[in-house]
DNA sequence: TCCTAATAACTGATCAGTCGGTTATTAGCG
DNA sequence: CGCTAATAACCGACTGATCAGTTATTAGGA
């Protein structure tokens, strides 16, 4: 009746904590927060419900461990190269190009961009996380350049931060693009082309 | 026992719809789709839940009613116009223009946006809606603008849809900030003055 | 008086979170 | 080394709450 050969499962408690993640990742993206179900992350995490419960605490703790875990390695890597006296043009390009490359390299990012936004109401406590961690140092890292940029003559003058958004928001804008309307069978999105012919466009735009 | 007064209820069959049109956008807004409660949306709409299945089969059908509703008749506006022949800087002024101050006009529009990327996943039907009625007309408005601009010599060559969304990218990031991060206390983004900087830069940025 | 807008109590399905029980693994002991 | 006791990882059936959708009934209006 038992068979002895393989066992029903084995004990691998210092993987799970990120399998799991990774399975809610998938399953959250896809879903949004609340439909998402505990019963199918612990499946795709090849796990039962309950094990969940030994490394997260509820279903929003696990939400922002996911959240966490897809952004927070990828700011050091922005941060990075920030300090430099390169000329502003130089700068600018190098700093989106980062962005666009780890855009590139993780799908997964704008399916966590559209969870912030979709669920920002309903976890409020994520969305201030989120712009602590994120936004806030993402921004002024941006604008510092671009306030670099003025105070060397480069730049002509106006709202650093406003500059910045201008320079994000078609990223921004693409990335939203691709969750929501290329599964509904539009365009893929040239992200790399868009960003290198805006990025064109805002920089002679912005010279002095 | 009971009062002659006034009456409970009266038949309003005429009014309904659009009552509860407005208090579904509220509700839908704040909550998305899934956590909206149809009795949190018939109480605001002064009205039991059963009545609303007079109206609309379904939560889905309703919720398309409040994005159709939110949307339709500001397409209306921005699309006069586009056909003059007036200089490009001035029409995409004007396009611009137009966009900002419906967006000024109707606060909620922002909401009905983060909804379209939120539930786009769900109901995939009406982000396939959204993306024919609104999005791709906007698109192909703007982008014949600046096409007409790039033949007549004004507009340095490059891709005009590409262009047209860097021209709303930040226009997009803008409301989606409001909805995101204002709620969690963020500082109140001027949208106008971004608007009006974006766009001197970018037409500046797109001169032959 | 009759039609129907509208109500309010109800049903059934779904799902987050719990808990008693089970199995893999390790440590202790001879 | 083997054998066994102890432990920690894991399972999965269950519970209680929530809500979309239904229906029997009431009451407004012509």
């Amino acid at each position: 009746m038992l068979p002895p050969g393989e066992p029903k499962w084995r004990r691998r408690a210092a993987d799970r904590p990120k399998e799991i993640i990774a399975a809610a990742l998938e399953v959250f993206s896809e879903h949004g927060f609340t439909r998402a179900r505990l019963d199918d992350i612990a499946r795709a995490a090849g796990v039962s419900k309950g094990a969940l419960y030994l490394y997260f605490e509820t279903k929003q703790d696990l939400f922002k461990a996911v959240v966490q875990d897809a952004i927070e390695p990828r700011l050091l890597k922005i941060r990075t190269g920030a300090g430099t006296e390169i000329p502003f043009d130089e700068a600018a390009r190098l700093g989106v190009g980062v962005l666009v490359s780890a855009i590139q390299s993780n799908p997964r990012i704008g399916g966590v961009l559209k969870l912030i936004v979709a669920e920002s109401r309903n976890l409020p406590e994520l969305a201030l996380i989120w712009h602590q961690t994120v936004i806030t140092p993402l921004l002024s890292l941006i604008s510092d350049i671009i306030r670099r940029g003025q105070r060397s003559g480069e730049v002509r003058s106006g709202d650093p931060e406003l500059f910045a958004m201008g320079l994000l928001g078609p990223l921004v804008l693409g990335l939203l693009w691709r969750e929501t309307f290329e599964p509904i069978g539009a365009d893929p999105l040239p992200l790399e082309t868009l960003a290198s012919q805006h990025l064109d466009t805002v920089l002679k735009g912005m010279k002095a």
